[in-house]
DNA sequence: ATTACAATAATACAATGATACAATACACTT
DNA sequence: AAGTGTATTGTATCATTGTATTATTGTAAT
C-alpha cells in the first residue's frame, strides 16, 4: 500500500484516504477479495489515528466498494455492487424470497404467518424510526 | 449439515450458526441424540475460526437445545422439544422475517415489494399442488 | 471573543482468531 | 482386564480485528 497524506492539503485525511482507495480499486491494483491492510497497520502507516482510517474504510463500505468484517479485516468487494443491474436484483429478491418461504415452511407456518411476521418486524422498524 | 454464512450481512458468525441449527432443530431437520459436527470440523466447512463455532454451540448449549461434551463431541438434547418448541418456533420464524427484510431492504426494496415477493412464489406453489 | 461545526483522537467495547490446555475415546500392549 | 499412547473432543485465555461513544482540536462565522 503506497497511500500518501498531504497533512496540509487541507482535505480531510479520510477523504484522502477513500480517493486513493478507490482509485486503486478502479485502476484493478486493488483486486476483489484482496485484504486491505488493517485499520491499526495503515494508520501507524501514515501516523495517523485508526480511527480515520477506520472512517475511510466505512465510507468506501457503505459506498460498496470494499467490505469490513469486525475482527476479521476488510476486503474488496467481490462483485462490485454498482453492476447490480434490474434483473439480477429481481433475481436475488426472488431467491430470498423462496429461501424465506421455504424456511418458514419448514418450520410448519404458512403463508398468512410469514407475511404478519415481516409485518410486525416493518411497523416496529417504522416506530423506531419515528422516534 | 447445510449451514451458509454471509459475512458480510453484518450480523455476527456466531449468530448465524445459532440461528440456523436452532431452525434444523425445531424443524425437525435435527432429531434428539443427533450428532452435530465438531467444532473444528463445522469451522473448516466454513471457513471460520473454531472458536467462533464454539461459541455457537456454547450459546445453543446454555439455551438448552444441544449438549456439549468435553471430548465426546455435541448432540442434540434428548427432550428440548415438547413445552419449548412453539417459542422457539416463533422466535425462528422471527430470525428468518427479520433476515428476509434486511437482506431484502439492502437490495432496495420496500415491504410491498417482499410481500408480493413471497405472495407470487406461494400461488405458484398452490398451482403446483393442484395439478 | 464566542459560537458552531467538522475533523481527528482517545477510550472502551464486541467479534473473530491463535494457541495452549483438559477431558474423553480408542487402539494397542501386556 | 489394566495400562499406555495417541488422536479427537470441547475449553480457556489472550491477541487482533473493526465499532461505538465521547473528548479534543482546529477553523470559520458571527
Amino acid at each position: 500500500m503506497k497511500i500518501t497524506i498531504d497533512f496540509r492539503s487541507g482535505l480531510p485525511i479520510y477523504e484522502q484516504i477513500v480517493e486513493q482507495v478507490r482509485r486503486m480499486v478502479v485502476s484493478g491494483m486493488l483486486k476483489p477479495g484482496d485484504q486491505l491492510p488493517t485499520v491499526r497497520q495503515l494508520a501507524t502507516e501514515l501516523r495517523v489515528n485508526f480511527n480515520t482510517v477506520a472512517r475511510a474504510y466505512r465510507i468506501l463500505d457503505e459506498s460498496g466498494l470494499i467490505s469490513t468484517q469486525q475482527g476479521r479485516g476488510t476486503y474488496i468487494w467481490e462483485k462490485p455492487v454498482g453492476e447490480v443491474s434490474q434483473t439480477l436484483r429481481q433475481r436475488a429478491l426472488q431467491a430470498l424470497a423462496q429461501r424465506y418461504l421455504e424456511e418458514g415452511t419448514q418450520l410448519g407456518f404458512g403463508f398468512p404467518d410469514l407475511v404478519a411476521a415481516i409485518q410486525k418486524l416493518a411497523d416496529a422498524q417504522e416506530e423506531n424510526r419515528k422516534s
